[in-house]
DNA sequence: GTATTACTTAGACTATACTGTAAGTCAATA
DNA sequence: TATTGACTTACAGTATAGTCTAAGTAATAC
């Protein structure tokens, strides 16, 4: 597969593709001619690394990770590890949102009362 | 008070005062000599700005928001429609995070029972 | 055989949100 | 009076994460 079609197929510019494996979260190789040839998997690859980072996971945390994930099965225990870790930070930012929420709402109660009166 | 003041309360370096009320989310009045001094009502505004900062508004929609407030109670109903706006944003994060969290969950398990296997 | 398209590289540019520096002012204190 | 410390300004620098450009190559399409 090429970067163009990677590029359509998961929705991230050629740029970014590039960003990422410059960056090392991606590790891709060539065809004869030296052109970028990704394999099916590096798909479901690419949507994890979106979604780490849509869950603030920095990239260079992601870089960690793929550094693990591409040495094989025997860093499954730390990769785990990395998501144990991240599983909490979820937890709290979950919190967060909530706690934001009550606030808000209780901002826009009183703003409605204001209004109304 | 005087900027630094401020900053020790909301824990907000001087340099990001500064810079919050270039980007006028932050109007101040100065003393005979041209130092800036706050009113006590600031700093609960510093801290609003700061919840809203925290979820995910950009500084450019403080700005607005900061605006509407400085001009006066006429413009309740706009900030109540931008915080309704607000809210409806944090109400998708929070299903994005709880999402996340069930495909972080369901790695996670995976890893688990490769790793016992 | 040339035009088009897809690719290559290095490196410059962008946006957001700070963060820090340099040079100078002012008022209180030793 | 001289120094200290908190302040002022404009502007440069940083980090993150892209985003784009310029110059060039290779394979295919007409």
């Amino acid at each position: 597969m090429t970067i163009g079609e990677l590029s359509k197929k998961t929705n991230i510019s050629e740029y970014t593709l590039r960003y990422y494996e410059k960056k090392r979260l991606l590790r891709v190789s060539r065809d004869r001619i030296g052109r970028r040839c990704y394999a099916e998997n590096d798909i479901s690859w690419i949507f994890f690394i979106k979604r780490l980072k849509d869950t603030g996971m920095l990239l260079k945390d992601i870089e960690k990770y793929a550094e693990l994930r591409y040495e094989g099965d025997s860093t499954m225990p730390e990769r785990l590890a990395m998501l144990q870790e991240h599983r909490v930070y979820i937890l709290r930012e979950q919190r967060k949102w909530a706690e934001y929420l009550k606030n808000l709402d209780s901002k826009i109660s009183f703003y409605q009362e204001e209004i109304n009166k």
